[in-house]
DNA sequence: AAGGGCCTCAACCGCTATAGA
DNA sequence: CTCTATAGCGGTTGAGGCCCT
């Protein structure tokens, strides 16, 4: 199937947006709100296509739209989830309020990436360059920096569950667990996929009874390591979140049957770049004890 | 002052995902 | 199930401004 290009008609005007453009564009939504893009340019009187009206106003023209230089915290959020996600400029700019995708991808593009280089770093894989084979070599506390040791959180969230909860994850890593969580009670999405990662584990002993994942957490990383991760959480702080996320409303052994699994092969697929062999063995050994309690392997 | 190169960022393009008929 | 419209995403482009020589 061809797609017909929304902008095909003669006449249609490309190119930078007028004052009156825009005025004519924020009255029309004032009045009759997000939506409809297709027909609002005849609508609200603008030759130009509905794409391009509804970019101009995600891009620009909205009212939460917050302009101005980024911040550094902003700067380092970015760079966080950037090692997490890669290019995924909109989740991205979901971590921070009043940015848009295109403009968290332009900042990228011409100051965080040149910044990364100056330091060392490369700003497609995070690791240092001209050391490819750092991470493979010397002892474990060497290897985990703060962005491995969030990566080893999301390997262990995609183990046992699906994005949702890699994404709550994330949300404990760069601080904002607290929204996430809050979330969690008010989605329905992603309550269920919780409440599929607190059935995953806890199919055999209960999962936040002795079969912990925090506990396991603490044996499984130094404490350096889990303080290095926490970042703007305290130690205590971040192993009471991941309790809450995990044991979230109470949900007992296979209330949920059928569960779709998490595939990790394709979740983990931003991940085959920074992880090397030992951070599989030391996984494997923290999550073998959940596996053998679960009874269920994802592979 | 001029002009060439570089940088920034708004806007566009091509594609995929999703919803609904 | 198929088709189509629409929304959304990420990569790319190019106009305009800035800086350097």
């Amino acid at each position: 199937m061809v797609r017909t290009p929304c902008c095909k008609e003669e006449g249609i005007r490309k190119g930078a947006w007028t004052p009156e453009e825009d005025q004519k564009l924020i009255a029309y939504l004032q009045r009759h709100g997000e939506g409809g893009w297709r027909t609002l340019p005849e609508k609200a009187g603008l030759k130009r296509c509905g794409k391009s009206c509804r970019l101009r106003w995600a891009n620009y023209l909205r009212p939460d739209i917050k302009r101005g230089e980024f911040s550094p915290e902003e700067d380092d959020t970015i760079i966080k989830l950037h090692a997490l996600k890669g290019n995924k400029w909109a989740a991205i700019a979901t971590y921070l309020a009043g940015r848009t995708d295109n403009e968290i991808k332009n900042y990228w593009n011409t100051n965080l990436k040149k910044r990364l280089k100056q330091k060392g770093i490369d700003p497609t894989t995070h690791k240092p360059i001209n050391s490819t084979d750092q991470t493979r070599i010397g002892p474990k506390k060497l290897k985990l920096s703060s962005s491995g040791s969030a990566r080893v959180l999301n390997r262990v969230a995609s183990k046992y569950a699906v994005d949702l909860n890699r994404d709550l994850v994330t949300g404990i890593i760069i601080g904002n667990s607290s929204t996430t969580i809050t979330d969690v009670s008010q989605n329905s999405e992603v309550e269920n996929s919780t409440i599929t990662l607190l059935n995953k584990t806890s199919t055999s002993s209960g999962f936040s009874d002795n079969c912990s994942f925090s506990d396991g957490f603490t044996e499984f990383f130094s404490n350096e390591e889990i303080s290095d991760m926490s970042m703007s959480l305290d130690h205590v702080g971040l192993m009471e979140e991941l309790k809450g996320i995990l044991s979230y409303d109470n949900a007992g052994a296979g209330e949920i049957k059928g569960s779709p699994e998490a595939n990790v092969s394709d979740e983990m697929e931003f991940l085959i770049d920074y992880w090397n062999v030992e951070d599989d063995q030391d996984l494997e050994k923290f999550v073998s004890s959940l596996d053998s309690n679960t009874g269920g392997v994802v592979s």
